[in-house]
DNA sequence: CTGAAAGCGCTTACAG
DNA sequence: CTGAAAGCGCTTACAG
């Protein structure tokens, strides 16, 4: 592979004119700059990454730290994937994947990743509300930036979508058709119990709902497992007062509770309104579903500009260290689909 | 961030001793060893990874070049994404990803990873039967292990599911259960446009069950947008000799094709037998459909594999440059579900 | 069994 | 406007 040496004695100049003209951190004569680019182009050189890290201290790689998947299979995390390895692209990074599901600790291949300096700064996801690799993170004054609203607004940067107004929304747009029994289907109970900031804020955003638009909202944990999930359905609609309508924060089992309900004889909307609680178009299967859609690639731009801010920021003791962190907070968007009727 | 020097003060050796501690390519007594771990435990100390790549040539990261998303997300490619960092992971990897969609070239994201070293050997996603990017790494003398089954197979190493037999078991499966006239739901023509290994293979496996299986199997390419796939399902099943049976092998649309069925009045498999090819859990959406699924696992840790050893023998000339290439094609396994009956 | 030293390929003060 | 030189943190032949 050709070194910048190479590159110095094809264009007839030192090796440190190669670097200033890399950088632009220098004026240089435009005949230079010719020759250089020239012997760039010929030898398809690349500074060595190694090197320049080392060097530099900047990698120009983001570390994406995946949630464990302890229910098998997350498509949430292959959207993030996609979505921030295109936002990061733009940025100039790329994107190293960090504690793949399986592994033991959920912070040691993020802990290994910071201390060997392989990328320069961390994206978060799978955020709890009190998140013990923020503090980790913050220890080895490792930059992070958050795909989640954490207890701590302040800690560290963060990106989401308002789970708590998405929820409030939903319960809202069914409260507005007429239905005052709503069935509200929060996260799958781990997401619950590991205290997922999308599964507590959507939790409060029902309960919230419920003091403030008059309306029974009972909130019920989804479950990975399909007939677990039927079996507390079927508890509800079993009831001396069933709910005319679902608000479900579960989106990948909204295909199978619709195949159920249809089953016991229950048409959506005709019987039952649904509403989605931050879905993407495949969780649906091209149902029509009246929804709030995740906004990943806004989430994942945002993270992208929050992570090199916070890169940036490190680097300039100035700047460092404030005890506010930004943040963007997404408002929900609800999509009129055809899952929504007035209340019987 | 503690170096290999705060390590060997603290344990009063040299700091080569220190690496030679860690890399155990050294006998080392074992006061001094114990005396080494204790402060490399104390300290936290992880080695820089931009200087061991700069020396040792080893950056102990996979570059995972995602294919191009024409057509939007990928579940597949998320599906890969979680495979392969779990696979390297256990195999000391980590995995970058590459060429994020949306960019303009395919490989410009490949070419850079490569050309700066920020890996040691990349996989291949979206592998074509004549795929530019496996003559341009070798020119790069970069090592490549491909997910996809290429016209040369001996051009790099490569793993598969075996789409051919694939698409001939499904067919037998309907022919064995006496449909005498199938239809093959190819991948979405953008696919088959490009020579996607998996799209050209599973056409070539429906052509060869018409031959040998005394079928009529008429293959139809499915499409990204719903209303058109449907339009072509009810030019076929609006002729004079309808399909019984179907065999798709683009498993994300069978939610939206049994709901289009039903519509018209067909039902699974009542009037049409239907079997996946090449699913995953998440696309069938809970429904139990006879299949063969994706072994997203099995290719992963496949893969990794060979790319593990693609790196070895890049440092060991006398290994590479071999004129033939390891792979592992991989049998399909049919799952009986419940979409196959015997034809009317 | 252990250490001192060279050098990987860059970037960036220092010098002119 | 350009160059010579130091040094980032490792690994590994060379030496004892």
């Amino acid at each position: 592979m050709a070194t910048i040496k190479d590159v110095a004695q094809a264009a007839g100049v030192a090796p440190s004119t190669v670097s200033y003209v890399l950088s632009g951190s220098r004026k240089i004569s435009a005949e230079t700059r010719a020759a250089v680019q020239a012997a760039v182009d010929e030898l398809g050189y690349h500074p060595n990454a190694g090197a320049r890290s080392l060097r530099s201290t900047r990698t120009d790689v983001l570390a994406l730290a995946l949630p464990l998947s302890g229910t098998g299979y997350l498509p949430v995390g292959g959207r993030f994937m996609y979505g921030l390895s295109e936002a990061a692209g733009k940025h100039g990074y790329l994107v190293l994947l960090v504690t793949p599901p399986g592994s033991g600790d959920a912070g040691a291949g993020l802990e290994r990743a910071a201390r060997s300096r392989f990328a320069d700064a961390a994206v978060l996801m799978g955020v709890e509300m009190e998140d013990p690799r923020v503090a980790a993170m913050r220890a080895l004054d490792f930059p992070v930036a958050l795909i989640g609203h954490p207890a701590d607004e302040s800690a560290a940067p963060w990106t989401d979508l308002d789970w708590e107004e998405s929820a409030l929304a939903s319960v809202r747009a069914l409260r507005d058709a007429g239905h005052r029994r709503v069935l509200y289907l929060a996260t799958v109970e781990e997401d619950v119990g590991t205290g997922r900031t999308y599964s507590v804020r959507g939790i409060r955003g029902a309960a919230r709902a419920a003091a403030e638009l008059a309306a029974h909202v009972d909130v019920c944990h989804s479950s990975g497992d399909p007939a677990e999930l039927y079996r507390r359905l079927d508890a509800r609609f079993d009831s001396a007062d069933p709910p005319t309508a679902l608000a479900v924060q579960h989106p990948a089992a909204i295909p199978g509770i619709l195949r159920h309900l249809a089953a016991r004889g229950v048409q959506v909307p005709r019987d039952v309104s649904l509403v989605a609680v931050g879905s993407f178009p495949e969780d649906l299967g091209g149902l029509d579903v009246t929804r709030i859609e995740l906004p990943v690639a806004e989430m994942s731009a945002a993270v992208t500009r929050l992570a090199a801010e916070a890169v940036e920021a490190a680097g300039d003791p100035g700047r460092a260290g404030g005890d506010s962190a930004p943040h963007r907070l997404i408002p929900p968007r609800m999509i009129r689909g055809s899952t929504v009727a007035p209340a019987p």
